[in-house]
DNA sequence: AGCACGCCGACT
DNA sequence: GTCGGCGTGCTC
């Protein structure tokens, strides 16, 4: 049989410990599948690996060991196993980190566990009571149906005693079934709406993409409130009904609970979920319902792309320009990149969503390497809201306010229509900065190089970058004078705070990812008040990611400057999409919408490119800049970020690695630096950073490879290299 | 990743 | 003398 081997012969095996390389062994009793999922003896231990191919017998063959068993698991299939090989040769990774990717599901070997279920019996009770008529006309609803013992007494609002007594009669009837069981199957006519014409016409166009079985990717442009979800569920629902899966990324887990009743009230159930707000027993039955079929579509995050999946037809990548699809620690990769991989070796469909696309997909489908599909009319008719800016030199502000006096007009004259309005900045906590006003000493994390920030909630000071908390100390921590410590500059917190004077009628909602305790309380919180439950909704970031106000007709965004400043050239680009997904929450019902930017340079380019929604215009100036400066999309870039807990040994370093450069300067390669990386202290460790800046076209990967392999790390030293960083500068 | 081996400094 | 620091190397 093909890919099968025999009792005894050798087998190369991946093993998830960082060996990077193959280890032969001899196959185990009955044989084993390529792909199949082994424990292997690894010196003492026993260890998880994959059958990755035939023995190459390089090694001793009397040393050679056996595989102990082949996991109760479906073989990886070849497609799984050629995208972790690819993926990390492109990003540089380990293959055996690869594998630590995909294997992320515990006990994934183990016998399916069983658990107690309970359906009806033949014979009634002995005596019936009210409590166990519940029990009973739960299960006679259930048609057949059998119920966990949790889920039956919850339902039937009885105690588990309740059913452990009508079991012992008889009257229900006590089973094991398999726990990790399949997803509810989905129905891809259950719950279609009528669209939109554009909105037909491109679920249209989604829908041949995939029927084709061929792979391709799509950029589906549309305004917040165009409709995107409904289009692209289309194409879900025809990689269903082609017996394909499909794979629903989202940037932020607190988006999934509105995704999954959306999906549910189109497909009449709900998905499997990934992320690391799942339990572990969930995982489990995800990661096997995945390989075996039971699941048909997975909602999820980025680490679901290396879900063990049978037979994938469509990713869809939500938000595709979201920063929280590049992975920043560990295995550097970016999900947008990698779902494209993904689908390119399984013939799959990519769609790639937004409202405001990030450069590089813009610049691919410019390029005609992405179709393109624009949604350009409003659901429900509505128009784009207004946008207009609020010189903030001609406002008369008293320092520590930053309402400037025209959008507390505007917000006041909202209310008074019984609308809600938004105040927006992007800034987690009360101050940014805590000074001391008798020496000018800013308070600074002990670990990292980043101030730290006052969370007046919280009572405390803490760093965003490690997530060190102090108290707030008295005195100042250097010349130690008491009481000369003052917030500077504004977070939401203290805009709050601000706005509770500014409108002291007004029911406030403040809305900031670290002022919840779970995706499921921020979710009620958001259901609240779009409900109509506050007047003023005081957001960060949070606020932009596709939650839906109806109610909501203003938004007044408080420093729209926020971002402009440095010569990062992602800066323009974020700022621009930001601006334009924070304006897309107003006015989405019938009534218009207006934005009001607050800013000091109203002349900006970026800055009139949003109001003029002259988009097209904007993303040509950029590409433009990016060309001239041979930055990607038109060049490429890797990062080398070096660290250790010495400062000198990463400079030193640093300034060898830019001295030998001379496989890099063979490309026609440039590399700068070392300078010291964004965050030049992360939980003690100093970091630099290089980069490298390569034309497009060329091997890049192999030559960063031998760059690298010139220098020995020793002691703490530690090196990264980023493909593709997200910060240029 | 773990774990053994091995080669130098600080004690009982 | 020997206990233990962690640098180096190996795992099929």
């Amino acid at each position: 049989m093909d890919g099968f081997y025999d009792e005894g012969t050798l087998v190369a095996v991946l093993t998830t410990q960082p060996l990077d390389r193959l280890l032969d062994y001899r196959a185990p009793e009955g044989g084993c599948f390529e792909g199949a999922f082994v424990e292997v003896p690894l010196g003492p231990r026993k260890v998880l690996g994959v059958v990755w191919g035939p023995g190459r017998g390089d090694f001793d063959y009397a040393k050679v060991r056996s595989v102990i068993r082949v996991l109760d698991a479906v073989p990886m299939r070849d497609e799984l196993r050629m995208f972790l090989e690819r993926a990390g040769d492109y990003t540089l990774t380990p293959l055996s980190a690869m594998l630590r990717l995909a294997t992320r599901a515990p006990g994934l070997g183990d016998a399916p566990s069983m658990r107690k279920i309970y359906r009806l019996g033949d014979t009634g009770p002995e005596r019936m009571t009210d409590a166990r008529r519940r029990v009973l006309e739960v299960l006679s609803d259930m048609g057949g149906l059998a119920l966990t013992q949790a889920e039956l007494a919850e339902t039937a609002g009885v105690t588990p005693s309740v059913i452990k007594g009508l079991a012992k009669q008889g009257a229900v009837r006590e089973e094991e079934a398999p726990r990790d069981t399949a997803f509810p199957r989905l129905d891809p006519g259950y719950g279609g709406k009528a669209l939109a014409e554009d909105q037909a016409r491109a679920a249209g166009v989604l829908r041949e993409g995939v029927a084709s079985g061929r792979y391709g990717t799509t950029l589906l442009k549309g305004v917040t409130g165009s409709g995107k979800t409904e289009v692209y569920l289309e194409a879900v629902a025809e990689a269903l009904q082609q017996g394909r899966q499909a794979l629903v990324l989202l940037p932020e887990i607190a988006l999934t609970a509105e995704f999954l009743t959306r999906v549910e009230a189109r497909f009449g159930a709900k998905p499997a979920e990934w992320h690391s707000g799942v339990t572990v027993t969930e995982r489990r039955r995800v990661w096997k319902q995945v390989a075996q079929g039971g699941a048909q579509l997975v909602v999820g995050a980025r680490s679901s792309l290396f879900l063990p999946f049978r037979d994938l037809g469509l990713i869809v990548v939500d938000e595709e320009h979201d920063t929280s699809y590049k992975q920043e620690e560990g295995v550097l990769y970016n999900a947008r990149d990698m779902a494209v991989l993904r689908a390119s070796i399984c013939s799959g469909r990519v769609v790639l969503a937004s409202a405001t696309p990030s450069l590089e997909s813009w610049a691919n489908a410019d390029a005609g390497k992405y179709t393109r599909l624009d949604l350009t009319s409003r659901f429900g008719a509505s128009a784009l809201p207004e946008m207009r800016t609020i010189d903030m030199r001609g406002q008369d502000l008293p320092s520590n306010r930053w309402v400037s006096p025209a959008l507390q007009a505007a917000v006041t004259a909202r209310m008074a229509r019984g609308e809600q309005a938004m105040l927006f900045i992007n800034r987690r906590g009360y101050a940014p900065v805590t000074i001391c006003r008798a020496c000018g000493h800013q308070i600074g994390c002990p670990h990292c190089d980043a101030r730290m920030v006052e969370h007046r909630f919280l009572q405390r000071l803490v760093c965003h970058q490690c997530g060190e908390t102090v108290p707030k100390p008295a005195a100042c921590p250097s010349c130690e004078a008491e009481d000369k410590l003052a917030a500077v500059g504004p977070g939401v917190e203290r805009l709050a705070e601000e706005a509770a004077e500014l409108f002291p009628d007004a029911r406030l909602a403040v809305l900031s990812s670290d002022l919840f305790g779970s995706a499921r309380a921020l979710k009620a919180e958001i259901e609240t008040i779009a409900g109509g439950g506050a007047d003023i909704i005081i957001g960060t970031q949070l606020v932009a990611k596709g939650h839906n106000f109806p109610l909501l007709t203003l938004v007044g965004v408080i420093d729209a400057d926020l971002g402009l400043q440095g010569s990062d050239l992602r800066a323009a680009e974020r700022t621009f999409q930001l601006m334009r997904q924070v304006a897309g929450r107003a006015g989405r019902a019938e009534k218009p919408g207006v934005a009001l930017l607050q800013t000091y340079q109203p002349e900006h380019p970026v800055i009139r490119a949003i109001l003029s929604g002259d988009e097209e215009g904007f993303w040509k100036a950029e590409a433009e800049e990016r060309r001239a400066a041979g930055m990607p999309p038109y060049g490429r870039l890797a990062a080398v970020i070096l660290s250790s807990t010495e400062v000198q040994e990463v400079f030193d370093l640093g300034n060898a690695m830019a001295r030998q450069d001379a496989p890099l300067r063979r490309l026609g390669a440039q590399v700068y630096g070392p300078a010291p990386a964004p965050i030049a202290r992360v939980r003690g460790r100093h970091r630099v950073r290089l980069l490298v800046k390569a034309p497009k076209g060329v091997a890049l990967q192999p030559a960063l490879v031998e760059w690298a392999a010139q220098f020995r790390l020793k002691g703490e030293l530690r090196m990264a290299i980023d493909i593709d960083p997200q910060s240029f500068f």
